[in-house]
DNA sequence: CTCGTGACTTACG
DNA sequence: ACGTAAGCCACGA
């Protein structure tokens, strides 16, 4: 199992309604690669499988999708969280502590 | 193996 | 708040 196929693992259990961060998912692993789970997710081979979109940076911010196309996307991650239940204010993520998930440790 | 790249984080000015 | 720098790690060429 690659380091790739532990980040999906780990954002998988993330139950709906909540988000998680680069870091938490980087200790999931036991790791400090932040940037490696970012390039993960850009790879992102299991779209539905994944919720790429509940993954967030460390201050509360959207962070980035689908890498390249930056813009139009980040529109549609904002909305499909807030689908999901999460507030979203100007790229950040409201209560963004309380619907923090913490994967383990 | 070495290099370049990146959806990152923390720290400093 | 913003820009820059340094540290960090995985992956493809």
């Amino acid at each position: 199992m690659i380091f790739s196929e532990k980040i999906y693992a780990a954002l998988r259990k993330v139950p709906k309604g909540r988000v998680t961060t680069y870091k938490e998912l980087a200790k999931a692993v036991h790791s400090k690669a932040y940037r490696a789970v970012g390039t993960a997710m850009k790879c992102n081979p299991n779209a539905p499988k994944v919720p790429c979109h509940r993954v967030i940076s460390s201050d509360g911010s959207i962070g980035g999708y689908m890498g390249k196309m930056k813009g139009k996307m980040i529109k549609t991650k904002i909305a499909m969280l807030q689908k999901e239940g999460i507030e979203i204010k100007n790229n950040k993520i409201l209560d963004f502590r309380k619907k923090l998930y913490k994967i383990k440790k």
